[in-house]
DNA sequence: AAACCGGGGCA
DNA sequence: TGCCCAGGTTT
């Protein structure tokens, strides 16, 4: 649910230079005028159709990659109500190689709720926008500044970057007190009530543009910059500092042990679930300790004395939350045909040469990769 | 390999 | 209400 004025503090007076904080938003329209993007496809409409388009697509996703996906979807679905009125399965056509496939659904759900529920206008401020599937408070001001001239601020990866660097904001964005600390600056620097719709667009552009070209993750183009001389980042020489990076957690160690169960030059894989680590993908059975997984090897036909296996060696994969220590134990077996029979597709015998024909995690994959010299 | 990313789902 | 995730890309 989107917050009507962020944190309800105002900005301590003092906190930033108050030279600054009033200067900011007409340095950044004059900077965007002369130095910005301007002909972008999605620039240049007032259209709320075109431009919440161009924004869903650019969530998570840059320009370039964009702007043929954009010309086809306006092509096949030139307003909200062709959306809307389009089967799921064209509009995921249209979309696919984009990613991020939910952003899509949502955009057909989105349209759908404009046209049915809105009479196909748009809602004109970014709180209602956010109401919409797959907008949130961001994407709603992007689209009630460009679209309707409100005098909104947009808050997306960018914008922190420019921020925390200008005005010296310490902490971690992904913080929440540091958020609502940049919500409340990004809103006390939106050009003034006087500020002319053709303004407005080019403020939230220059924020967009200047964290994208100038004032990028990696080397920021500080000569060129607009706000040098005020620069907080700038003076102190902690471009590379700023924003602060994500706090460094200590992911989670899991071990797991898994069975690599061999006839000649087979081995079994079993299918995970659909959901969770690896969904769908073909794997080696797995146990949480070494007992248990001698018992899988018995069930799979192996001895009471070959259950145990042979050790491999042991291999750490490192997942976004978590890093996992693979045990792998070598049994081999004759495989059993009427269980290979009545299996129900739930595993397989797959000779090494063949595995990348699986889909098959790309761990277990490097283990078994290293099994294929020295036995065959 | 690690960092980063807006919105959504969930505790 | 705040935290973390899914599912990608960039560095």
């Amino acid at each position: 649910m989107y917050k009507t004025s962020s944190p309800k503090v105002q900005l301590p007076a003092g906190t930033y230079p108050a030279g600054l904080l009033a200067s900011f938003a007409p340095r950044l329209i004059a900077w965007q005028r002369e130095h910005g993007r301007h002909d972008l496809p999605w620039q240049n409409t007032r259209d709320p159709y075109r431009i919440w388009l161009s924004e869903i697509m650019l969530q998570q996703t840059q320009v370039s990659t964009v702007i043929p996906y954009y010309a086809r979807f306006l092509e096949r679905f030139p307003t909200v109500e062709a959306l809307a009125a389009a089967p799921s399965d064209d509009v995921m056509a249209l979309w696919a190689g984009l990613g991020y496939y939910t952003r899509a659904r949502n955009l057909h759900r989105c349209a759908q709720v404009v046209t049915d529920e809105h009479g196909g206008q748009f809602p004109s401020t970014g709180e209602a926008l956010a109401e919409l599937p797959g907008i949130g408070r961001s994407t709603g001001a992007a689209i009630a500044s460009f679209a309707f001239g409100a005098r909104e601020t947009i808050l997306d990866g960018n914008v922190k970057r420019v921020l925390a660097r200008v005005f010296g904001v310490e902490g971690f964005p992904g913080e929440k007190r540091v958020e609502n600390a940049m919500w409340t600056l990004a809103e006390s620097i939106v050009p003034g009530a006087a500020a002319s719709d053709a303004e407005v667009s080019a403020y939230t552009q220059g924020l967009m543009d200047l964290g994208a070209t100038l004032c990028g993750r990696g080397k920021p183009d500080c000569a060129r910059c607009p706000f040098a001389a005020d620069c907080v980042a700038n003076a102190t020489g902690r471009q590379r500092e700023l924003p602060a990076a994500r706090p460094k957690k200590v992911v989670p160690q899991r071990r797991t042990w898994m069975l690599v169960l061999m006839d000649g030059d087979a081995v079994m894989l079993e299918k995970r679930p659909p959901s969770g680590i690896w969904g769908g993908l073909w794997s080696l059975p797995e146990a949480a300790d070494e007992a248990a997984l001698a018992e899988r090897a018995q069930a799979y036909g192996a001895s009471d004395a070959a259950a145990k296996g042979i050790p491999l060696m042991p291999l750490t994969h490192t997942f976004t939350h978590f890093k996992l220590d693979i045990e792998p134990r070598l049994v081999e077996v004759m495989r059993d045909a009427a269980a290979l029979e009545a299996n129900d597709g739930a595993f397989a015998w797959v000779p090494l040469a063949q595995i990348d024909a699986y889909g098959v995690p790309a761990p277990v994959r490097k283990l078994l990769d290293g099994l294929r010299g020295p036995l065959l």
